[in-house]
DNA sequence: TCCTGATCGTTCGGCTACGAACGTTTGGGT
DNA sequence: ACCCAAACGTTCGTAGCCGAACGATCAGGA
């Protein structure tokens, strides 16, 4: 990132090549997707460098191997509504974690169409020895920031998912 | 999103898990940098599906459209900079982009390494068409925050994106 | 007991997405 | 004038990523 035509830079032309199309158009709005995006890209990009390439994990192997992790014997579905991945990613996902002997897959008796997910002992292992890393790496990122301004962001964000997903139905 | 996977339920659970493993761990930081993560996901999901998909555009080939829109005669890896894609994934969406006729490459004279990319008329059109429309989601989906909160949000992610880069060199 | 609709996970096609390696071009030092 | 390091955009291999379509499975009503 140059910071040439990073953030600042490039607002600014925005701003003045948007009013110019039409000086109703939000650019505040803009402003914050935006950021959010952009925010979203570089966490996720230097918790890939700094914890999770060593590993030879990607940034969703990851986020699907926390979710199990937390939620033991998950169902595949609900699975990937926690990593916020569609359904048929999660299959490709799983299968190479399943491949690296890290997680199983496991057909439930009562409805045979579930599939339940669960770490096995080395995907538990790796998960211990990993989070308190990629844990490093959260805190250092929100680290220029208070705990109330922490807070805040979170709740902020949350109602933009919430409002989001209520839009949807 | 079930909502029973969801946001709530999965914090109440992640939170129980890490601190039976380390209660030293920072879940605060874990939650805010989990809440960026599924909000540019969930804004990234709304808009391509109401405003992009529509008119067979990808999110990504949206913003490296909407880049060049901003900074005609854009070099490549500018362009790539502020799409915050890397230059491998901006040569294939240039090419797709070229294709349908919204965009052209142009070598440069005095620096034959260099590459200038700008938009059709055909391209123009269609910026001026759809921006109003990507802007118009971009407010809804911030429409729930006060200006203040929409500001403070803005600036927060800013300081996580910069402290990131920061930390990079 | 069928049958019909709903739901599950998988597969498929096409397009991102990245880092590494590559060939081309350039400018600086000698 | 010549090399050599640096910078550019492209190519390549591997993996994500989505929506649509699919077969398998289940639940409920006629």
């Amino acid at each position: 990132m140059t910071d040439q035509y990073s953030l600042v830079a490039t607002e600014r032309a925005a701003r003045a090549h948007i009013e110019q199309l039409d000086p109703a158009l939000d650019y505040e709005s803009a402003q914050t997707v935006a950021s959010i995006y952009r925010a979203a890209n570089a966490v996720r990009g230097h918790a890939t460098n700094e914890v999770l390439r060593p590993h030879d994990l990607s940034w969703t192997g990851f986020v699907v191997l926390w979710v199990v992790w937390i939620w033991d014997g998950l169902e595949t579905r609900h699975a990937a509504d926690a990593a916020a991945i569609s359904k048929g990613t999660l299959t490709g996902v799983v299968k190479t974690l399943e491949s690296r002997g890290l997680m199983t897959k496991q057909q439930r008796q009562d409805d045979r169409r579930l599939v339940d997910l669960r770490l096995t002992p080395e995907g538990i292992a790796l998960m211990n020895e990993i989070y308190p890393k990629f844990n490093a790496i959260e805190v250092k990122v929100v680290a220029g920031l208070s705990s109330k301004r922490k807070q805040d962001l979170t709740a902020s964000l949350r109602t933009i998912v919430q409002d989001i997903e209520q839009q949807k139905s």
